[in-house]
DNA sequence: GAGTGGTCTAGACCACACA
DNA sequence: GTGTGGTCTAGACCACTCT
């Protein structure tokens, strides 16, 4: 059943504790293969015997394996070994959803059209969802506020939102607040999820026009779904000249 | 000095522990602006004499409210409030940095051009480094394994690695693993931050020959800055046409 | 020195899974 | 029932900051 005690635990030189090696120990042992995926680790009281720890330092460490995604905890079975290997792990993290649009404040949208439409043969794709179905569609363009009274267009915007959550309050003619921020408000409700799409796309015709770039430029087009749990509420798309609007984002080791 | 003692701490009816009402009432107290950002929370002791509680349970509240950025604890200091409201916090999570590069696996890097060489003024923007510093570059295109035999390019590549780290082991002609991994290997290190920005390029002249698409179509150009604390040690442009590469990705609210 | 948060021990009870 | 992890209390010592 449980796998044999441990090779005496000895604290390596220096400064390290009895709790480093039970950690260090551990992991050695289950990147080795030596406590193989599937297998359950020796229960709390037995590291704590095994130690002579306590319980609480032993679930601290057993709680930091957790975190690495190394083992999982399962109450009434037991510790059971996730992946040999620890995953470094990249987090970007965003204060808000905000934060996707990197522009956030600073800037005006300007509301062009606003109405109920069915979803047409182009749509669905964008939208994932049966021909016909009812969306509210607002388009217009969003203005980068410079200090000259010349305001430069930074995306021709395209919003849909699901017609259940089609008549968010504030919504006028020019909302200082996104949408999805009055959808929140205006149902109660959060989103749980975005996901987001960058495409190139060469800026021609009347979007060149709109966004006062030449015929031709390059430009991201970014789109963006909000989903409540599994339903898909909003989905945005927005046309950027690449000479005004550069995607850049970081990402942390976030490995202990 | 410290606040006021708290109102007493009533459970609301349901199942709502006295730790439950005393981080509601924390909450509530530093959303108000009854303890404003800047202000000291009471002492752990003192909260354990207000509520009851032990500081076990006392210690894990207020680590809560530091997980979401509320207050921040400091030893000899006290519990300062941060923020007055709790930011939904949407995160994007990644394996390993092999998750920035989408195509991981099941595509090939081929090696054109290979040197060192002294940053340029046009490079000494990206390598943000002086004129002339040392780099080893190395320039190749990216092919995507398709079933046919006629692999097309999936990116036009250009790789700068910093002096001190310019000779990695296995960097041949195509290597399969990705640079930085090779430099994280050959020199024991690891890599503890990334940054990204997203370009809209219109591929042209050489470019389009290369990877084989009209002259002026759209494509993504990626620069991607590998740190080691605050040494830049590693930076990489990639041009991608957009009909064979869209850049996605997804958040989620990491809300408790 | 006095007071803070950080860590740890020792012991208890609970909710849950499994036989 | 038995044993697991989850939670909690009570008390101790330490490292740190400020006076």
């Amino acid at each position: 059943m449980a796998p044999e005690a441990n090779v005496k635990l000895m604290p390596r030189g220096g400064e390290e504790s009895i709790a480093d090696a039970l950690e260090r120990t551990l992991k050695s042992e289950i990147s080795s293969g030596k406590r193989p995926v599937g297998s359950l680790l020796p229960t709390e009281t037995e590291l704590c015997q095994q130690t002579g720890l306590s319980r609480y330092t032993v679930r601290k460490i057993v709680g930091r394996l957790t975190e690495q995604g190394l083992v999982s905890r399962q109450q009434g079975i037991g510790t059971t070994v996730m992946a040999a290997q620890a995953q470094s792990r990249y987090v970007q993290t965003m204060g808000s959803i905000e934060d996707l649009f990197q522009y956030a404040s600073g800037t005006e949208f300007k509301v062009e059209k606003r109405g109920i439409v069915r979803a047409a043969d182009a749509e669905c794709d964008l939208l994932q969802c049966p021909l016909g179905t009812k969306w509210l569609r607002v388009s217009g363009v969003r203005y980068g506020k410079s200090q000259d009274s010349a305001q430069k267009p930074i995306a021709q915007v395209m919003i849909y939102v699901a017609a259940r959550y089609g008549e968010p309050h504030g919504l006028g003619k020019s909302p200082k607040t996104p949408v999805y921020s009055l959808i929140e408000a205006s149902y109660g409700v959060r989103f749980t999820r975005v996901e987001q799409e960058i495409h190139g796309r060469v800026i021609a015709g009347d979007a060149a026009v709109t966004l006062a770039v030449p015929d031709g430029s390059a430009g991201l087009l970014i789109v963006r779904r909000y989903y409540i749990g599994e339903e898909l509420v909003e989905v945005t798309t927005g046309l950027h000249p690449a000479e005004r609007f550069i995607y850049s984002m970081a990402f942390q080791l976030a490995n202990r």
